[in-house]
Order: C-alpha cells, then structure tokens, then sequence
DNA sequence: CATGAATGAGCTTTCATTCAT
DNA sequence: AATGAATGAAAGCTCATTCAT
C-alpha cells in the first residue's frame, strides 16, 4: 500500500471502519448487543477476524465507536441549537425533531442505545451517560424558559426526564411494535401535550 | 419420596424455585445481570449447580420466571384496575402510580428489566413485549376517555406511547442519575403535564 | 461425587492434580515450556480443559504447582539440614547431595526450572528467586564456616554463588550432553575441588 | 537495482541485518524476550515488518543470529587461546576471564542467552549445545593439564563441567541478584578455588 | 526491494449443561 | 432428588507470516 497517499489511505481507513462498523450494527440490529461477537462481525464485514484489530482496540473500542456514529451528529445538531437564542419551547420542539429523525436514521441501534443494552459500551458513549447528559441539556432550557415566564413548573429536572422519555418512547414503539407515523405528526402530538402541559400559567397551578 | 403428597411437592418445589430466584435476583441487583452465574446462583442459593436444572429448564427459564415474579404482579393491579369502572383520566393516574411504585420496590431488578438487558428472555416475559401489552392497555383507557368525551386526540396509540415513556423515564432516572423524589411528587408532576395536554377540548386542537 | 467422604475427595483432588501436573511436566521436558498450551496439557493428561481449571485457577497456578513440586521437597530437606549444628563443610555436601538426588529425580524439569525458562512461573516458585535463596543459604554457612575458622574467604557471597554454580552445572549436563555419572562421584569431585579450593589456610591467601 | 555491484549489495544486507538485530536486542534487552514481537522488531528498526523477512527466513533465523553475535566473538577468541601454547591452568582462568567480560558487554543479553530462553533458536546457536561445545574444549585443555602434570582429577570431562558452571553461575547471579563486582575480582576468588582444588597433588587425592 | 494490511491458527479462559454417583 | 466434577463450545485477543501493490 506504499502507493497511496496518507490522504488515500485515510480514506481507506474510514471505509474498513464503516465496513466493521456496518456489519456488527447489522448483528446488533438483528440479534441484539450480547450476540456481537468478533468471529460473527468478522464474517459479517467479510474480513478476517485479526483485521478488525486493525483499526479498533479491542471489542469495547468497536462498540463505542457504533455509538458515537449514532450520537456525535445527534450532540453536534443540539449543541448549535442550545448556543442560538431562539426561544425555548422552540429549543425543545427542535430537539424533539432531531431525536425523531435521529432515530428515523439510525432505527434499531437507536433503540438499543438508548435502552442501555450496549453494556460493552465504555465511559463516554454509554447510552444512559448521554441520556443524562440530554436531559440536562434540557433542563437547563426549561430553566431559561421559567425565567423568560414561558414555563410554570417547580421540578424543572423531572419535566426534562419526562419530555425526553415522551420522544424517547414513541421512538422505542417504532421497532417494537412496528408503529409507522410520520415524524411531523409524532411532533405534533408531542409538541401539544407538553406545551399545554408546561405553558400553564403559574396561577393555574396553585389552584 | 412416596412420604410427601402430590401437594406437599408441589408446595416443596415452589420454594425452592423461589429460593433460587432470590439468589439470583440478588445477583442481579448486586452485579449486573452479566455477572449471573449458574455457579453463582448455586452458591448463593445454597443448592448444587445440578439442582437448579430440576426446577428450570435452563438459564433462559430462570431469568424468565424472575422476570415475572416482576411483572405479573404489576400485571394483575393493573387488570383489576381496568375491570373497574372508575373514570379514564383516574385509570391512568393509577397505573402510573403503580408503575412508579413497583419500580420503588424492585429497583434495579426493575430497571434492568425494562430495559431489556435481561438477553436471555424469551417471549412472554420479554420487557419489550411486556411494554406493548401495557401500552395497549392505556390506549384503551384513553379511547374510552375520548368516547366520555374527556381527552381530545386524533392519535391515542400516540398518546399512549408517550405516558408509558414518561412513567418510564422518571423510572430510569431514578437509577441512572440517582434522583430520589417521592413517587407522590412525580406523580403530580407527571399528571399535570398529561392531564393539561390532554384535556384540552378539542376545538383547540382544531384551530 | 457426593458418596465420597472429604477424605476421599481431597485424595481424588490430589490425584488429579498429580495427573495434570505430570502431563504438563511431560510437555515441558519434552518441548519446553513455551510450547506448554492449556490443550495440551488436557489432551496429554486425558482430561478436558476446563477440568484443569477445576483443580488450578490458570496457567500460571499449574506451572507454579509444578514449580513447587520440584522446590518444595528440597527446601524443607535443606532447612532441616541447616537448623542442625553439624559443621560448616558436612552442611556444604550434603546440600550438594540433596541438589544432585533432586535432579536425578526430576531430571529435565530440574534443569528448565534451574534455568529459568519457567517465564510463566510467578513469584514465590520463581526458579531464579529460588537460586537467590539456596545462595543465601549457603552464604550463611560459609560465613558460620569462616568464623569456625574452618574456611579462608573474603567473599562468601561469591563462593556461594560459585559453589551453587558447581552443582548445578553438573545438573545441567547430566540432561544436556547426556553424561552419566553416580551421584557419589559427582559429589566426591565436586567437593574435593571446592575443600581444597576453600579450605586453604588464610596465610596462604596473603602470600 | 543494477547500480549496486554484488558486493556493495552485500555490504547494504549486512547493514540491514545489523541494524534488525540491534533492534532486536534491544528490546529483548529492555523487555526480555518473551516480548519480541516482529511488529515492535520492525518499528525500533525503523523498517516495514516485511522488509525483516528479505533478510530473515523467519524470526527463528531472527534470534538465531543475535546468538551468533554473543557466542561468535567469545568462541573466536576461546579458539585463537586454545590453539597457542600457554599452560593450561592460563588457558583456563583466560576463558573464564572472557566469558566473564563477554557477560559485562552483554548484560542481560547473555543470561537470556545462557538461560536457554531463546526457545526459538535452533541447532547450532542454542546455547545449551554452545555449552557443551564449550565444556568440551575445557575438558581438554584440562586433559592437557594433567599430562603435563600440572593437574590431577580422575574425571576431567566432570571438572570441566564444574569449571563453566562457576563461572556461569557468578554472571547469573550478576543479573538475578544484582551483584556488582569487578570481573577481576570474580576472577580471582574463582581461580584461587579452581586452581587449589584441582592442583593438589595426585598423592593426596588418593589417600 | 520495501511495504504494511490482511490473514487465521492458536492462545487462555469462561460457563451452561450433562450425568454418574 | 441432589450433587458437583467433567465437559467442550465459544469467546476475546495476539502475532508470525504472506502477498498485492
């Protein structure tokens, strides 16, 4: 391969890993994280099994990066909205969407991830930490909300473990029940329930 | 053995399945269900290895049978509370509360569980197809609270969805991020939120 | 097994742990301790491999086992022999005999452990940690030697080294070049050399 | 590659294979042996890992040389001291001298080497049949000893095989416990012994 | 010739399951 | 029924060697 360029040879990298990485998201997908093994993803990728050594660590380093694929782009999008100064329930509503979409992408992994089955899964990529660090996310939009009078609640933190299970869940019926329904009407459904929820004016509540 | 009557074996071999459940319940909620043994269970349980195999079949059974000394509980409050005719919103509120509570008692037996990391078990006491049934039945509840003319949705499989996530994710919180709040409180909480978004009349919804 | 009395079973434990020990001692005589794989060892002691583990934790265990097989014996007959108050040069020898019997007993073993091929071997059956022993031993018998006024040196460390050298350089042949040669004779040459080299007169030194 | 002349490409195989085997050594030096892999053989040599095998049949051959590089030297200057005609007991106390100070320039290298650890090396460089290439030429300029009257034992091939291991066991005991003492004191302590012992008259021997 | 990615045999270890007692 | 020693398939991982470029 002293023919080709470091460029090239990047690139041929990031094929090999998406090829790994391809065929042991095809066996989690299909047979869920505790049959991954490094014979099966071998024979999945087409490759032998010493190959996949080549470019991950070990088996956790495999799995984790499976999930920063799903989890990176979905971070990054939320991220750019959290530093914009749109208004919150707008936040909310986008990050509604992204995870939605999110999960259109990604769809049976996305599921397994958030249902902390990838017990392999290291530190920083492990499902329940970044849904941890999703609801905090969102916490803190629910705080600038209360502030900007928008929102009345006294457990901002219960709210966002409550909005994020609500997109969550109907993410999760997607490939256990099979449920097919447009993101936009998913959104709408969402979006009204807890907007009337939360939007209540301060008064209402003591009542 | 002829000293024991078809009953008194019977009642024999319920507590011993039970004392080997309690063992590798413990296990469980101790280490992980990854770190369950069969050795372990034994130990734990005080029975050779062997025995275990006279009361299940295999370790698929026994993580099963474990599974639903978790659910059917659940699973029969909550029958004999759809059986009543007490009002939807009511219903709901309740099988909330039981949800909640229940997790309250099996911790993180509970949320293991729910989160399907129990691999080994099969059908009827997979959490995942248990989630269905239960969704199932709340979407019932809130067709039947469309018919009284109490809830406005266009999509109560939807809606169902997204309570059964919001109970859940309260749940998984509890563990994930240790949050300790009393069931009462996330209760009203979660209510709140539910009942505001649903009860809207429906002309709101149309406009 | 549960016919057996403890007795029983610790002399069947015994046993097999004779036979898998002898298997993987043959493997090391025969190829050396680097080709010594778990599978081999069961095929050669006619068990399965999981049952070595039965009887030792890993690897490492059983060539520790082995190690101390061959060491164990010996220290406990040198520690007599050094408690005892028999003169400085009587202890000498008969250190040379019991190291020389030793080999004839365990022939080629002997030599590997002496050699420290056993990379394997951990710690405290270290062969060389072993040799650093049997030195400082003899260390203190010629030093107990020189003040008797029995022994001229100024370095009984070294000596001790040299004289360790002696014996087992002797051993090492016995397996290498094949020579063969009664223990009585060995020992007369090998101590008439090492009398004479040390019981020298110090005037003689200073000459 | 017509540009190089046959000796000039000879002169860049050798440059190559030197610079392989320092690599090499190093590591085993540093790490020890059992953790030579071709991979960290290549990368210290600063080559591609199969670039060793244009100049290595295999890494059998690999260490077989850096064996060739200890032993050739020693045994190089052992014969040129063999084949002059100083009296035997210089001739003897000139080998230990050299192997004693061969061991100083390759510290670890050496015990390793001596250790027989070299499980790779084959035939002709393992240091076990170096030993007894070694002994044998003891054994006759010993022989040569006690016909010129100078020595007297009965069994010299044994006292050549003493003779090694003191030397030997003194270099191993410079690396496994550490000691540090000028070579010419080794020297000294070694040959007063050697020499005393086997310098006694034959009458005495027979007494 | 040099390269280094690909290979796959081989390693140690675990553990669900069986079955003679 | 109870036992637990024996089993061996299966796992993750290493590394000497090959070979297309």
């Amino acid at each position: 391969m002293a023919r080709f360029s470091n460029e090239q040879k990047a690139m041929l990298d990031e094929l090999m890993q998406e090829k790994i990485c391809k065929a042991a998201t095809g066996i989690i997908v299909e047979h869920g994280i505790e049959k991954v093994t490094m014979d099966k993803v071998a024979e999945a990728a087409g490759v032998a099994k010493g190959t996949i050594y080549n470019y991950f660590k070990d088996k956790n380093q495999l799995l984790d990066t499976i999930g920063s694929i799903v989890f990176n782009p979905i971070f990054k999008r939320i991220s750019k909205l959290t530093d914009s100064n749109a208004e919150a329930l707008l936040k909310l509503e986008e990050i509604a969407r992204i995870l939605l979409e999110a999960f259109n992408r990604h769809k049976k992994l996305f599921i397994l991830l958030h249902e902390g089955r990838m017990s392999g899964m290291s530190g920083k990529n492990n499902p329940l930490e970044k849904r941890i660090q999703l609801i905090s996310i969102i916490e803190k939009i629910i705080d600038s909300g209360i502030k900007d009078g928008q929102f009345c609640t006294s457990n901002s933190l219960a709210v966002a473990e409550i909005f994020i299970g609500m997109i969550m869940s109907i993410n999760i019926s997607k490939i256990t029940a099979g449920t097919e329904r447009p993101v936009q009407e998913d959104l709408n459904t969402l979006m009204t329930i807890f907007t009337k929820g939360i939007q209540q004016k301060c008064e209402d509540a003591k009542k």
